[in-house]
This record gives structure tokens, C-alpha cells and sequence, in this order.
DNA sequence: TACGAGTAATTTTTT
DNA sequence: ATTACTCGTA
């Protein structure tokens, strides 16, 4: 009492001034409850309203009040999140509160994501669900890999028609798990052409489960789902509420029910309870994100919660936000209010034509030079794009110019065939019975093909031990060159195991193999190299694979590689992985009907919303400088009957003709320096999405 | 049984 | 353009 007394006493000044710089919102989400366990809060927050500020400033204040940060659980959308929020919680903490705290926020250590911790509580209570805490986590390439595996044996690789392929089944599968929802319906909504595959894929969806179960691995789905049943057994469910006084969600509109059910079970009462987002940003649906989980969140509960709303936007200035306001306006249902800036700026967003994509990648690379002549940071520019592939000729582009730039979305280092046989290894000895794992590995040996590694496989799990199990088994005599190296390598890494030296011992034994499948040898190897780096930082086996699965490094991201760290580069991005940041100028590329909205999007009305959505998400990135470009023609590389050609576009139906007064119209390169001879065509529509999809008929 | 060549089908976004 | 599956050959 005494003691806190003195505190409070003391931190008044300094607890003022932080509180200062926000606004009156904010202030109330950060206050309510002033450090006490209280009734759940919902934080509305819009884009660059100051969310991740607001709920840093939340946690930190929670524990500047006196709660322990080892019972503050903060769940994020992606790891990146993860630590931007707590290196603030521990900066804000450290302003007011001095040395000691880094002791207090050094407690916070269950930040991460719903997949991580979930992975974490799973390890922890693995042997009261009986589940094996050695499990391993398949990512989303190995899960449909064992998709496939299952698939093959129950005879349904050889189906009359062709049955669904392996990352179709998954996706169904995951939609299926993610939502709660019954397979007929979602088949009927999401994939119509499958529907008519529903009793075989039930089949094959038990036979998948049996499989994970059998090898002791867990998918993505999974470290979610068992989480939500553990929690459905009510002794564990109190027991794991009981562990947090204080849970706070982050993106609350890209969860899905499952998530929403986890967060319901762990608090009933809703007591503790901070969740923020934004319906007008949820842009994952595809995933199963449900935006009722943010509208119906306050009526979850018996004392109903408190709401608080955030709609100043701090990051853009009038002229963006009110063309990006004036995007989102346009969607029919709609429960945030438009953002409001005191940002004045005379300089409308640029709506760009350009003659064709190659165009569109002369016109960034020029004006992100430009800029940068300006004194406009590369680092502070960046372009947003619908789909990872629409970024291919500007690559090339900026790589022909010199232009440094960094690709988040897409392509990941870790889904190169070398990175996952080098990890499909070390996950084969630390879980023998993954059967994906194993056979990847097998493969690899010249002689050893699907069969012998299937019976390898088999005589391994019965014996009693693995490595015994792989010693006596006879392999193929014409594996005889390679197979002893494989059964040392692996005896050797079972009986025991050092971190990281046990990466180096696999990749030694893997060079000889990379040499012989990989034309080009030597960049391989460098990427061999950065992945030991990348482990040198993990203190096991164990915690590297678990954590690279769950948070696969961009193909250059900062941690891939130091010699990025001080350089300048330009960022490229899907606008799915933009979420949450932001940039003093920003491109968006192929601003078209097919594009956004994507051609595969525009069947339900649903799907469309999320298309306009993401346009917004997008829009609103945009710190001082916005370029929406709108390429005229595509080439479209035909079918040797037909040759190349090249479809018309028409500009993005979410802009209206109508909303063109938000935007200042202009054509790349100016007129004077077009090629002559030709106008570019006015304003014919062509529906690029018959034109699409005409390619295959 | 392994592997290469040839043919047909193919849905973006990500933890 | 890429991938998955079939078929023929060593």
C-alpha cells in the first residue's frame, strides 16, 4: 500500500506527459480501467489513427499501474507486430519508469501471434491432451504435401474427372477448420467447381487427420484448433484464463471464428478483454476472417463493452483521405465513420495511365528517383500491388536501373527446394514419423525413389527405435553410394544433438546432393550459408523450426541479411502484407478492373466488398504522396495458335467516373514524348475477365 | 523401381 | 509459365 502510494505519487508527472501526446480517445482507450481487470474493451481504430501507438500505450500503462507482464497475453496478426509492439511497450515503459523498466517489460514475453502462442500452450500442455510435445509444424507447402500422400493412397489421384488438387484440398480443409462450418456450404460458396468432389473429400480430410496424428505433426489449423478443443474441456479452459489478467488482440477484424471462440472460452466474462480493429480493413476473409467477430463482439458478454472510436487519421493528408474515404464510401454496408485529418494538402492523389505494364515499371522506377532526388528516402517510398506476379516487370525494371528494392509477400526465402531440403532434415530427426519430411529427404539420394523411401519409412516405425529401425533396413543396391552417409548423418544427429552445429553437419552432407540437382550451385549455397546465420540466433533445434515455420523470413528481409541493414532500398509489397504500416509515397499498381478487383473476386458480392477494401487498405498507406497507375493493355502470352496478344483494360470500378474530381488525371509519358501515330483509345470497357478467361477455352 | 519426356490442367492474398 | 499426372524406357 505504502509502496504503491509512493509510486503513484511519483509517477504523476511523468505519467502525464506521456499521456499527453494522445488524443482524448486514445486517452480513454489506454485509461479504461486505469490498470484494473475490468469490463472487455473495443477499440474501433481506422487506418493511421494511432492503433499500434494507442495499444502499446495501453500495455504499457497496464504495467506502469502495477500488472505483471507475465500474465498480459498480446496476440498480433503477424510476428513483425509482435515485436514492434513490445520494443514500444518497453521504450514508453522506460520513459516513465526508468531502469526498472526493463525488468517489468522484459516479462512481457507471451506477445506474438495466435499461431505461436498457440504453439506454445500446446508444447505446455501436450501431455494432458495426449498429445507428443516432440510434435513438429507443417507448413502450408508440407501439409499439402501430406494432402497429397493421403490423396494418392486412397485412390483418388485417378478419378475419372480430376479430383481437386492438393493445395485446392487444403484450402477447402483450412476454410472448412478456420470458419466451424459444415463442407457442403463452404463448398457451395467458396468453390462451386468441387462441389460435386464432397463425399471424397470428407473421406480424404479423415484420412488426412488420421495421417497428422500417425506422424505427430500439426498444421497450421491445427495449433488453432486444438487449441479451441483443449479450451473445450473446462477444467484446462479455467486453468489457461487463469494464467493472463490481461489479454489484448490486435487486427481483431482478420480473426475467424476459431480464434474468436479461443478468446470467448479463455475469458468468458470478458473481463480483461482489449481487442482492436477495423472493419473496413478486413481483408482477410479468404482466410476465414469473420468481421462479425468485431460487431458482435460487445454483446458478447454480461456486462456489455465499453467502445471506443478513433477516427482522426494522423498519417495522410486531406486530398488522400478523401479519395480513399470516397472509395470505401461506396461500399453498401459499412460501420466505421470516414477519417478526418487536419493534414491540409493541395496535391490530389495521381491517377496514371500508362500504355502497358512495361510503361507502368518505366514511370514508378523515374519517379521513385525523382522523389528520391527530393530527398524523399527510397526507404520511405514504396509500391503496393493486388498479387504477387503483377510486381515481375518492375523488378526487372529496378534491377536493370540499379534500384535496390525489397519484396515482402510472395515468394519466401524458405519455400526454395535447397532451404526445405536442409530443413526437411533437421525435421526429420527431430520427429522420425514425419513421413513428409522423410520422404522429401529420401529422395534426395540417387536409387531411392517413392517405394524404397515408403519402405524405409516402414521399417522404421516398427522397430522400436528409428535409428535402429534405419540401420537394419537394406536399401536398394543401387543406392549403395549414398545410403550409409544418410543413415550416419542421421544416427549421429539423433544421439545427439548441438545447436546450431547440427545445420552445418546437415549442410556439409547436403552440399555434395545441391551440386548434382542445381545447375547453379553457388547462390544456393550462400542462401545455405544465411540460413545457418538465421539459426546461430535460436537457441534450439527445436525453437528454429517451430519459430521459422510459424514466421518464415521474407526473401530479403531485414534479419535475412546484414548487408541489407544500413542500405536504402525500395519496398515492394502485396497490399495484404502492408497492412499496418505506412509510407511518405506510395505506388499502387495495375489499378484496374481484373486486378483489383482481382477477375477471380468478382462473382460474390462479398468477395467484391473485400476487393474494394483492399483498394482502400491500400489508398490509405499513403503518407503524402499517392499514385494509383492504370496500365491500358496487357499482353497476354497466348497459345501457340493465337500468338501473343494483348487485351484492353478498363480502369478500376471502384473509381467511378464520378469520383474522378478526388484524383489529378494524367498520362505517362506526357504526349510530347509518346511514341506518335497513335491516341491511346478513350474510354472503351473490355471485359478482361471473359478475355481471361477465354484463354483456356 | 526410378526417372525422363510429353501432355493436360491451372484460381490471389498468408499464419 | 508452372505443375501434376501418364507413359515409356533403362
Amino acid at each position: 500500500m505504502n509502496v504503491a502510494l509512493r509510486d503513484s505519487a511519483e509517477l504523476t508527472a511523468p505519467c502525464e506527459a506521456y499521456l499527453a501526446t494522445l488524443n482524448a480517445e486514445q486517452r480513454a482507450a489506454v485509461e479504461h480501467g486505469d490498470g484494473e481487470v475490468t469490463r472487455p474493451l473495443l477499440v474501433i481504430a481506422g487506418a493511421g489513427s494511432g492503433k499500434t501507438n494507442t495499444l502499446a500505450h495501453r500495455v504499457a500503462h497496464l504495467i506502469v499501474k502495477g500488472a505483471d507482464p507475465r500474465r498480459i497475453l498480446l496476440m498480433t496478426f503477424s510476428r513483425r507486430a509482435a515485436s514492434e509492439m513490445t520494443k514500444r511497450v518497453e521504450r514508453i515503459a522506460a520513459r516513465v519508469m526508468g531502469d526498472k523498466a526493463a525488468l517489468l517489460t522484459d516479462g512481457l514475453n507471451w506477445a506474438g501471434t495466435f499461431h505461436a502462442i498457440g504453439a506454445r500452450l500446446l508444447r505446455d500442455y501436450a501431455l494432458e491432451i495426449g498429445l507428443d510435445p516432440a510434435f513438429t509444424i507443417h507448413d502450408r507447402e508440407d501439409s499439402a504435401d501430406l494432402m497429397n500422400l493421403v490423396r494418392h493412397e486412397l485412390g483418388l489421384s485417378k478419378t475419372e474427372s480430376r479430383f481437386p488438387a492438393k493445395g485446392t484440398c487444403l484450402a477447402i480443409y483450412s476454410r472448412v477448420v478456420n470458419a466451424r462450418a459444415e463442407l457442403e456450404p463452404i463448398l457451395a460458396k467458396s468453390f462451386p467447381w468441387c462441389i460435386g468432389w464432397a463425399e471424397e473429400l470428407k473421406q480424404l480430410f479423415a484420412a488426412y487427420v488420421d495421417a497428422k496424428q500417425a506422424q505427430n505433426v500439426l498444421d497450421y489449423d491445427d495449433l488453432l484448433l486444438w487449441w479451441a478443443q483443449m479450451c473445450a474441456e473446462p477444467a484446462i479452459a479455467e486453468h489457461l484464463g487463469n494464467r493472463f489478467d490481461h489479454i489484448l488482440v490486435d487486427e481483431y477484424q482478420d480473426t475467424n471464428r476459431l480464434q474468436a471462440a479461443i478468446l470467448l472460452a479463455l475469458k468468458p466474462d470478458g473481463r480483461g478483454l482489449t481487442v482492436v480493429g477495423d472493419d473496413a480493413q478486413s481483408i482477410y476473409s479468404f482466410r476465414a476472417a469473420e468481421v462479425r467477430n468485431i460487431l458482435d463482439f460487445p454483446g458478447h458478454f454480461p456486462e456489455s463493452a465499453r467502445i471506443v472510436t478513433l477516427d482522426r487519421n494522423y498519417r495522410s493528408t486531406d486530398a488522400i483521405l478523401e479519395a480513399a474515404n470516397a472509395v470505401i464510401g461506396e461500399a453498401p454496408e459499412r460501420f466505421t465513420k470516414n477519417l478526418w485529418t487536419e493534414r491540409r494538402s493541395a496535391e490530389k492523389p495521381l491517377l496514371v495511365t500508362v500504355r502497358d505494364e512495361a510503361e507502368q515499371a518505366n514511370y514508378v522506377a523515374d519517379k521513385v528517383l525523382e522523389a528520391r532526388e527530393e530527398g524523399i528516402a527510397l526507404k520511405q517510398q514504396s509500391v503496393l500491388f493486388r498479387a504477387s506476379h503483377h510486381s515481375g516487370p518492375l523488378e526487372i525494371e529496378l534491377t536493370r536501373r540499379n534500384i535496390p528494392f525489397v519484396k515482402f509477400g510472395g515468394l519466401k526465402f524458405l519455400d526454395s527446394a535447397h532451404v526445405k531440403d536442409v530443413l526437411a532434415l533437421l525435421r526429420f530427426t527431430e520427429n522420425p514419423k514425419d513421413r513428409v519430411a522423410a520422404f522429401r529427404v529420401m529422395q534426395l539420394i540417387p536409387g531411392i525413389g517413392p517405394s524404397a523411401a515408403a519402405a524405409a519409412m516402414d521399417a522404421m516405425e516398427r522397430a522400436l527405435d528409428p535409428v535402429l529401425g534405419l540401420q537394419f533396413f537394406r536399401a536398394p543396391a543401387r543406392a549403395n553410394a549414398d545410403w550409409p552417409g544418410f543413415v550416419d548423418l542421421f544416427s549421429g544427429l539423433r544421439s545427439r544433438s548441438a545447436w546450431p552445429a547440427d545445420l552445418e553437419r546437415v549442410r556439409l552432407w547436403y552440399e555434395p546432393h545441391l551440386e548434382r540437382i542445381h545447375e547453379e550451385a553457388a547462390p544456393r549455397r550462400a542462401d545455405l550459408l544465411q540460413l545457418e546465420q538465421i539459426a546461430a540466433g535460436y537457441p534450439s533445434r527445436e525453437r528454429f523450426l517451430t519459430d521459422l515455420t510459424l514466421d518464415p523470413p521474407d526473401a530479403t528481409s531485414d534479419e535475412a541479411g546484414p548487408p541489407h541493414l544500413d542500405e536504402d532500398y525500395l519496398i515492394l509489397s502485396t497490399i495484404h502484407s502492408a497492412k499496418g504500416q505506412e509510407w511518405t509515397k506510395v505506388f499502387v499498381l495495375n489499378g484496374v478492373d481484373g486486378c483489383i478487383p482481382s477477375d477471380l473476386a468478382v462473382g460474390e458480392r462479398d468477395d467484391l466488398e473485400e476487393e474494394r477494401r483492399l483498394l482502400y487498405v491500400a489508398m490509405t498507406r499513403a503518407k503524402d504522396s499517392l499514385h494509383l497507375i492504370t496500365p491500358q493493355r496487357f499482353f497476354v502470352h497466348g497459345q501457340a495458335s493465337r500468338g501473343d496478344r494483348h487485351v484492353y483494360a478498363s480502369r478500376t470500378r471502384f473509381i467511378p467516373d464520378g469520383m474522378l474530381d478526388r484524383f489529378t488525371r494524367t498520362s505517362w509519358p506526357p504526349p510530347s514524348q509518346a511514341a506518335s501515330g497513335r491516341t491511346p483509345q478513350p474510354d472503351i470497357r473490355v471485359d478482361l475477365k471473359a478475355k481471361m478467361r477465354g484463354m483456356w477455352r
